[in-house]
DNA sequence: GGCGCTCTAGGACGACTGTCCTACAATTTT
DNA sequence: AAAATTGTAGGACAGTCGTCCTAGAGCGCC
């Protein structure tokens, strides 16, 4: 097998398992009993736990990316392309109330490693508010887009963080609809 | 030093240790060492470190319920109450900003770890929606008080880990604003 | 066939983990 | 003074961790 797609394999199961479970949870024995390699031939592919952390960091950069990009065409208004945001966290319920938020959880969790990677991991949050600015300045609020931004993404957060906790769909449901009322007071 | 001392000595030391760097993260040295004991010695205090985890909890319900009753006593109307629940993240945004919310990330660690206690960590987020729930009654929203408990709830973790992912005070001060006007429509 | 490159298996390494045990100091009780 | 209790130190234990090394399989190219 091309070397490339093993090592696809692995930050995608590293991406998983890092996610579901946490990165320090996470060995190398782990990951290789998910791709079915051998523990020590990790070495090959990666100089470093580190090392898979990046890499896995960098897919999720460019995958959100992508998704983003895929919202500029599939909502036409910055209404309801923030509305898709906000809507993430009903699309993807089963995975937030079983995980959490993957960019939420993992930059809580590097933060108390002290992990050197920490600010690799808030590049993803910073995607995040920089989309959502643009679509609030778009929105006619330029002046304020950035507050308006972490205001977003803080009920997002919010709303993760206690939909993994009480594992309840009524709730994150009432968040949502609470989050497009807001949103209307803001539309033109 | 009488047991009861030095276990107290144990469980403060453990407890500021899991909120800085994880529960996972602390090992038994690293308790050992805050406390000045040696590391095989623990089982004579505690059998297993999940029972440090279990008398961490035990021990911040405790101060939860003291600073609850407390804040009865001081705040004269349901809403200041409220308010001053709401007001932790400004009060506490040193220790948030640097590691987030004690509560909401003990429960997504303990998540991700599929660990045992999970459903202990929960009781500290219940203490505090039951009594947010009872104060939102008395306010005169008995019919939605639980929804209203919970939505400031997710308030409070989303301020966390974003304060604690961009250490942005000015944020803090911006959402606790936010909620103190949200909070006024509530009041009758 | 022989060479070189890519990829892999398997194990060794030192360090660290939570757990447990035993011997001993300190203190209190008899 | 002797005995019993309470608390401590230090190390052994089996296991796991991330890391690194070596030998060799599979393959295209000369």
């Amino acid at each position: 097998m091309p070397a490339v797609a093993t090592r696809e394999q692995i930050v995608a199961a590293a991406d998983r398992l890092f996610y579901h479970h946490g990165y320090e949870h996470t060995s190398f024995a782990d990951i290789a009993g998910a791709v079915g390699l051998s523990r020590g031939n990790f070495y090959y592919h990666f100089k470093s736990k580190d090392a898979i952390l990046d890499a896995v960091i960098d897919a999720r950069l460019a995958d959100t990316r992508r998704m983003l990009e895929q919202w500029e065409t599939e909502a036409a208004t910055p209404a309801g392309r923030i509305m898709r945001y906000v809507e993430i966290v009903l699309t993807n319920r089963a995975d937030i109330q079983d995980y959490g938020c993957p960019v939420g959880t993992l930059t809580t969790e590097l933060a108390k490693l002290e992990h050197a990677m920490l600010g690799q991991a808030g590049r993803l949050f910073t995607l995040f508010r920089t989309w959502l600015r643009e679509q609030f300045a778009q929105l006619g609020h330029a002046e304020h887009a950035d507050e308006l931004a972490m205001h977003v993404l803080a009920f997002s957060q919010g709303v993760a963080v206690m939909a993994n906790a009480f594992h309840d769909e009524a709730f994150i449901q009432r968040e949502v609809d609470r989050m497009r009322e807001w949103l209307h007071t803001y539309e033109r």
